[in-house]
DNA sequence: ATTATCTATAGATCTATAGATAATGC
DNA sequence: ATTATCTATAGATCTATAGATAATGC
């Protein structure tokens, strides 16, 4: 009865009307299984055939399977998410600050490619390469130069910790609930749950370590 | 003229000088392999080479592949490190309780094998299974209940948040440092400069929240 | 001529099993 | 007889390549 609607490929160049982009195609399908089995457990294979083509096309695109697994790194890498930290006003009242830098940096990684970034980094030990250690590293101190700041200038207590450990205080707490929750396969719900648990804490942060308002 | 010096072993039981714990060996050096490149990458043939013997000896004492990976899991599941949450006194000082509870888990979770644990934990998408995520919600809800105790004492302050919003402020920062920095490749340097972060973080935080002392 | 796909297959590897062999312990 | 190992191999799967085929665009 029911005839798949899916055309069967033959050889040769499909006409354009079906032509689609297949290597954008192959890098997403490639991001999605491998943040599902890693990349050892994804089988070139197994992404030629979730895109629906024969599998020596992957070899058409990229010279090995090493190649695609680096592209998709190039789309989900650390670097994007850094972006959302240089888009705040620093001279913003402090609490204020500090409650939309949370809201901002939440905004950037519970997204459905970020949070596909996170399970292929959980999936593959790269939450231990330089490039994510680092990218945690160069948030902290980043955010670090603007707390120092605002110690300078009386609008942050100075006797509680340097200024890096306050930026640690604030930062890992919302890193570590995006390692946790804010991943590929983390239902609404607990997603929910993990933006309220850190907007309730950059909120207690902000009313603890900020002076006047 | 260099003649190895591990005997080949050929056909046959081996005589009882020369027989050790062949299960123990294997199920450790299954572990190390699959903190380095994580189950799929790892062969039971790579497993077997590495402790010297024949591939096909892992099959007389397992029944799979799956199955030594379980028995790793067993080895160094969440469950481990949670036991180190118990052996505090919550009757003593908040200040010195919080500093010695984080020396607690420090000391938990910087040994060689809690390292392996997060190497694979985070090789294999581990860190999303409920085991990881609800040993920690757990934790914190625990840990929470020493805080809430505290408050309704007076001897911790009550107008920052509540005592499970207070517990994540603690705890997830060191959790976030384990995941990242107490690694089966971390070196001592980098381990180091974690424990001496997390130090920081639990004393800032102890100065913090308590009342008196 | 170039591009995008296919089929077919080489050659490497992987998991798992069958059956032999030699030491152990009753 | 049981235990702990070996060699040899079956059968599945994986990466990658060769060569055919058909639409496209000059």
């Amino acid at each position: 009865m029911a005839v798949s609607t899916t055309r069967r490929r033959g050889p040769g160049r499909p006409p354009k009307a079906e032509a689609g982009d297949t290597k954008g195609a192959l890098v997403g399908v490639a991001l999605k299984l491998f943040a599902l089995h890693g990349y050892a457990g994804t089988s070139i294979r197994a992404i030629a055939r979730e895109v629906g083509l024969s599998e020596s096309v992957l070899y058409a695109h990229f010279d090995s399977k090493r190649a695609i697994y680096d592209e998709t790194m190039k789309l989900v890498g650390p670097q994007v998410a850094v972006t959302a930290l240089d888009a705040a006003d620093p001279s913003a009242d402090p609490a204020d600050f500090i409650r939309m830098f949370a809201d901002r940096v939440l905004a950037a990684w519970d997204t459905p490619q970020a949070r596909q970034a996170i399970s292929l980094i959980t999936r593959d030990g790269l939450v231990h390469e330089t490039a994510h250690t680092e990218g945690t590293e160069r948030a902290i101190r980043h955010l670090a130069e603007v707390f120092a700041r605002w110690i300078e200038e009386g609008r942050m207590r100075d006797d509680l910790g340097s200024a890096e450990d306050l930026a640690y205080a604030l930062l890992s707490p919302i890193a570590h609930a995006r390692l946790l929750w804010l991943h590929g396969g983390a239902t609404e719900e607990r997603r929910r749950a993990a933006r309220d648990r850190v907007i309730r804490h950059a909120d207690l942060f902000a009313r603890t370590v900020t002076v006047g308002a």
